[in-house]
Order: structure tokens, then C-alpha cells, then sequence
DNA sequence: CTGGATCCTTAGGGATACTG
DNA sequence: CAGTATCCCTAAGGATCCAG
């Protein structure tokens, strides 16, 4: 209803820092996604994750993955427990990432394209 | 023509993987995106930016600044040196970063509602 | 196989003060 | 104003070994 003549400027910026604060927060650090990643793509068990993920180490897989669960942004499910059996697998709320996901996806694509083509 | 009767995994995984880690190579940190979103908004002086974001220092402000001009992610100008001026804008690069941001953005807003709801 | 425990190194970043 | 310079501290992460 009423007119806000005003271009976004501060108000806006610093609403749109804080809620994408709120998603580092959850998303950032060097694994978390990727393991996001190999969880939406369908791997389950967990050194099938850690191989899956290049030079990921299993204390930090481990980690994360606690980190995750967490977050509900995946689900762990042991089933069994003479050889142990445990599978991760993605939830809704972790399927909600993949818009984040493609996003840098697109981009890094684009980005490498750019420094490969460039300086050096 | 060729029929791929598997569904995406491991290669498109690792491929998918590999662009994000590019991506998250520039973007990653605790400051960087907060930076391009306070430089796209339209802050250009150092204190302004520098305001603009909660917390943050002006040492880390200056490494970051550094870190995405050389990845070209932000233009630096300098105008003037009686009293120094410096101005900091965005790049097409920088811009393209957009949707990331928004995808960041909207994401964050809804972890940030669903944290809110739940637990504590 | 699924992790936990331990040790160690480094980069990120806070605090504070200072320079051109 | 636009940064630098220190100092210091913590968390992230690698390496390796070990336990259930």
C-alpha cells in the first residue's frame, strides 16, 4: 500500500546480511555441502560418503556429518549392529539446499571457465 | 540417442562437487559474501563498508577487500590522496555473484524461520 | 565398517594501537 | 579517511592409531 520512494539501501542490506549469515552458518566451512552433495546424490554409507569426497578425512566426515544430523539437514538411520550398519540419507529440509546448491554450481562452472581461460 | 539408463551419480557428483569447491574457494569465509553484498548494495568507501557490516574488523575488512580485488570480484579506484580517497565498486563478476546471494538469501531466511519455531 | 581419541599445525580472526 | 602493525587465541582440519 504505501510507497517506499527509497531504492533497497542500508535497511535491506543489513536484512539481507543477516539471513544470509544465518545460512553460512549452517552451510559453510569446507565439507558441509559437499557432503550435502553426495548425500542428495544418493550415497549412504559412510565411507561410501568418504570416499565420494576427495581428500575428506573420516574424523571430519564424522564431525560434519554429527553437524548435519544436527541441523535435521540429514538423516542417520543405524540399522543393524553386528557389523554395524548405518545410512545417511537426505531430507526434505536437505533437498531445500539444492537451490543454494545449483547456484554455486552454476557459478564456480562459470568461475573456473574464467581463471582457467585467464592469468596463467 | 545413446541411452543413459542410470540416474546421475558418482561422475556427475564429483563434477558437481568440483565446481562448488571452486566457488566456494572465492566465496567461503565468514566475510566475504557479507563484503560483496555491502559493495553491491552501492557502499564504496572503506568506514562505509566497514559500518555496514556487523562485527567486522578493519584488518579483516582490508584482507578481504585485497582477496576479492585480485580475484576481481570488486573494482578499486583511488580518487584522490590529500585525504585519501578510495572507492570500492562492483564488477559484472561481483554482480553475477548474485544469485548465489539470493539463493543464500532466501534459504537463510527460511532456516532462520525454522529455527525460530523450533527448539529454544 | 563406523567411527572415537589424540596430537599437532595453521589460518582466521578479535583487540588494540598506530601511520600517512 | 584508509588502512597497517602486533599480539594472541581459537577453531578447523590433517595424520595416525584405535575401539566396538
Amino acid at each position: 500500500m504505501a510507497k517506499k520512494t527509497k531504492a533497497p539501501t542500508e535497511k535491506d542490506c543489513l536484512a539481507m546480511m543477516l539471513s544470509v549469515r544465518d545460512a553460512l552458518d549452517v552451510i559453510s566451512g569446507k565439507w558441509k555441502i559437499l557432503i550435502l552433495i553426495s548425500v542428495i546424490y544418493g550415497n549412504k554409507r559412510f565411507r561410501e560418503i568418504e570416499r565420494s569426497i576427495p581428500n575428506i578425512s573420516s574424523k571430519v566426515l564424522a564431525k560434519e556429518l554429527k553437524d548435519l544430523e544436527d541441523r535435521q539437514l540429514i538423516k542417520r538411520t543405524v540399522y543393524d549392529d553386528s557389523p554395524v550398519l548405518v545410512e545417511y540419507t537426505a531430507t526434505d529440509y536437505s533437498n531445500s539446499v539444492s537451490e543454494v546448491i545449483i547456484a554455486l554450481y552454476n557459478w564456480g562452472q562459470n568461475h573456473r571457465m574464467k581463471i582457467m581461460g585467464k592469468r596463467r
